[in-house]
DNA sequence: TTTTCTTTTGTACAGATGTACAAATTATCA
DNA sequence: TGATAATTTGTACATCTGTACAAAAGAAAA
């Protein structure tokens, strides 16, 4: 058989790949290596152990996608009307997400997904990559999204970002489930239509007057103040 | 040793609480039987297979947990105001997930946290009782939601209603993010203020336009029906 | 008590897993 | 070309996995 001369480069993809869908510990070397056509002893060549190979996913992702996400932050900030720019800050964010400028095989997306899956086995080898590298780009998004929402409380803003992150993470972990849902009249898989609800839903939530009893967002939003929440911290009866 | 007389009880409780924090694979019976004092062999006498251990999790909490949604619900739909009613709906469905009426220890939360566990990871055993049990209860939501927004069309309910499945799960597999971000301003693992937040997040973002372009929710929030989103379906540049 | 049923224990086994390593192969460059 | 370095292969090993099953222990009923 002819010379893979990329080899790292498939393992690399086949693990990403098979990580995405059935989690970190339901996948074996073995079977990242049948995916890329490589030998196992070829796997721990290149990345050393498993969790190198993760690790190594992290390292060739990160770096890309968090930069897409400044520059397109940056060009937000500079939106001068209140509404367009808070849009804008939160497309920044989401965008890159889902598909990544780099040439990297399968996108963003992939990547994305990747991420909701080891969050959600509580991967320990990811636990400090993710403090270390993603919360610098999330508390920059916060400080933007606080310039335009600057009388609701930081804890707030938190919240619903992280609202925001659980959102996009299961649109790419369970699409099926809008499609079924729908009855067809969506697809889950749909990427570009995902960005664009997941956009509209985010800011108007994110323009929800405080838990607190606040008042609504913006002078533009005359949605009056409202009550604070009927039977707040308290069943529901 | 004196014989516990409820060893079945403490199998299926250290069960759920370790397939909740670690995941189905990385879990073995033996850890099981560890956390639950009982001896391996225990575990295939009670539950037959690893398999059917999750399955009696499930059995165990998705009765209890969507009785209780759809009481809500029902007193709900009763509700008068427009807008208290969609919160109560909203509500409705988001109170039983963390905090289950049933005596079951560990409470909801912790039953949702492993499903959004085993989402992730793509289970088998899983998948076909999520359609099965859970889309006749979600459907009844979006009929409920549909009500209170008739002039939104299906789909954009199911992808708001796509976010709050994921805005939930996540919070409860990552609630340290919150913490961590808010610096001590908010407890990511106060389920109180998770859903007093979640609530009112999403009952914004389900009463937003369309993303076609079309007016917002409801008569009382008179936001002005604005542009359709600038870009739409493509890039921001 | 004795008998019968239920539960727990201990052991065993076949297969899968991560990893190490020497040998074989292929590429690179003098 | 030949020499050196980089990669791939195949095999081996200790450990862990789910599961089966017989023996022991305990509970319940006679």
């Amino acid at each position: 058989m002819t010379r893979n001369p990329n080899m790292r480069e498939a393992i690399l993809s086949a693990a990403e790949s098979l990580f995405s869908t059935r989690g970190f510990n339901a996948v074996s070397i073995r079977d990242i290596a049948l995916e890329a056509g490589a030998n196992p002893g070829s796997v721990t060549y290149h990345f050393k152990s498993k969790d190198g190979l993760l690790l190594e996913i992290y390292k060739r992702h990160c770096g890309p996608m968090n930069k897409r996400r400044i520059e397109l932050l940056v060009a937000a900030r500079r939106v001068r009307d209140v509404q367009d720019r808070l849009e804008a800050v939160v497309r920044a964010y989401v965008q890159p997400a889902f598909s990544s400028s780099s040439d990297l095989a399968g996108g963003g997306a992939r990547f994305t997904r990747l991420r909701a899956v080891m969050s959600a086995e509580g991967n320990a080898v990811v636990g400090r990559i993710i403090a270390e590298i993603f919360d610098d780009t999330t508390n920059a998004f916060i400080e933007a999204i606080e310039q335009s929402l600057p009388h609701l409380p930081r804890r707030t803003l938190v919240w619903r970002s992280q609202f925001l992150l659980g959102a996009l993470y299961y649109t790419l972990v369970n699409p099926e489930r809008v499609t079924r849902l729908s009855r067809g009249e969506a697809d889950g898989a749909d990427m570009a239509e995902a960005i664009e609800q997941l956009v509209s839903a985010t800011v108007a939530a994110l323009q929800a007057p405080d838990i607190n009893g606040q008042a609504a967002a913006e002078p533009a939003a005359k949605a009056g103040a409202r009550k604070a929440p009927a039977g707040s911290r308290s069943r529901t009866a």
